[in-house]
DNA sequence: AATGAGTGTTAACTAGTGTTAACCGATTGG
DNA sequence: CCAATCGGTTAACACTAGTTAACACTCATT
């Protein structure tokens, strides 16, 4: 099991320190700050995979330094240690981009489940981007298919949509009719018969790697074998 | 001075129109609706400043049309209106992208303070605006584009506001329509060909950094991909 | 007032995308 | 074994978007 990198931010030493202890034993590696500056210096050369960021710090608060770490990376998240429960900070911390709050004081049990929520979560969303397929790599927001180490390819937006969902339920049915619904907003014969065309062309485009098939469930939908 | 412009939605009458007219002395322009629908129908036309938003509504709730303006814009600040008290109700706002709520019943008072609060914090957020994307940096205000260490190349007032919303909205499809009124005030025929010339003049400026991409959503608008 | 640079819109042509049509093969039930 | 239906494939088509250039307008300078 590999470590988890984390940016800790906590001026307060006794609890600055049993929070990293605790998240060590709990394979964690643990970076901790004492201030806003050094925070946001560590965050750029660490780029950790998230952030406990207490607000009250000394030469930058937690939320200034969220909204300059949220400027270079929209996606790591964030949660605070907040001392005053007054749903004002609540709320500031929301809309500067935190995902998280927890206030003090609280149980290290209760910060380790939120870590592992958003750990999570976005990781989830992570994997959610780029897919592998056999010997194809398939990045879908940026709709590029790309055989082994080749240029990609760029899809279009309904074949990468298709591709996606196809892949999301490789190995089991995906039913006519949802994904009909999903893409086209009607399930009618002619939309039917448009997405025939578009499994079509994917077949075509993921044919150099022969395990993969696009395979057909007579009267029920397409089933992606890799 | 000049008015805001705010979207309100409440279904009941009575109070739908007691707020409409108390914020319409205070130099709001007030566009009022009373169902889900409605609303979202009128912030793609009006791109009001800010949003006040009742969470039961007929047609939609107020959650479910965040929800969906959050998807074409994360920004603009949005205020609950909510009869329940429960925190977690307000912990659902939140993490749907509210900014702020407030617990029937209100005084007005307090709405126009919360308001006010938000505006200014949106305005600080604004002009704050030195922008990352990949190799880029784009300084909004000075409508200044710069790759790396090279010189800086000027941009135009279209073409700087384009960009901004394309970043602020990076990753994310950025609707056609919205984009028109915003910018150009209609969405017509001849304003959205406008739109694709500006759309090509920024694709050429960002072309030295490869791993960005303006890619087409047909029929829907355009996604900037870092 | 005349010139010219800069900006945004309109036009014209080209390229790309998704839908529909046409034709054919495969599968299924009687 | 045949008819009916479903799906596969290709191409034609309609529409949307990409690109380039011409045009119109504004504004500052002469």
């Amino acid at each position: 099991m590999s470590t988890i990198k984390l940016l800790l931010a906590e001026d307060e030493p006794a609890l600055g320190q049993i929070i990293k202890e605790s998240l060590e034993t709990r394979n964690f590696e643990v970076n901790w700050k004492q201030d806003g500056e050094a925070t946001f210096k560590a965050f750029k050369e660490d780029t950790p995979e998230i952030l406990v960021l207490d607000v009250m710090m000394p030469k930058k608060d937690g939320f200034t330094v969220a909204k300059e770490i949220r400027a270079l990376d929209d996606s790591v998240p964030i949660i605070f240690l907040t001392a005053k429960s007054q749903t004002k900070d609540v709320v500031e911390g929301f809309s500067i981009g935190g995902n998280d709050y927890l206030k003090k004081p609280f149980s290290m049990e209760e910060l380790i489940v939120r870590i592992h929520n958003l750990l999570q979560r976005s990781k989830l969303q992570k994997t959610a981007d780029v897919l592998q397929i056999g010997e194809y790599t398939f990045n879908f927001p940026k709709q590029e298919l790309s055989y082994k180490e080749e240029a990609p390819e760029m899809l279009t937006h309904r074949e990468a949509h298709l591709l996606f969902n196809l892949i999301k339920n490789k190995n089991q049915l995906l039913d006519r009719s949802v994904i009909l619904n999903k893409l086209w907003g009607t399930d009618d014969f002619f939309s039917a018969r448009s997405m025939d065309v578009f499994i079509s062309k994917l077949r075509k485009k993921l044919s150099k790697d022969s395990t993969i098939q696009i395979i057909n469930v007579r009267g029920f939908g397409y089933k992606l074998i890799v």
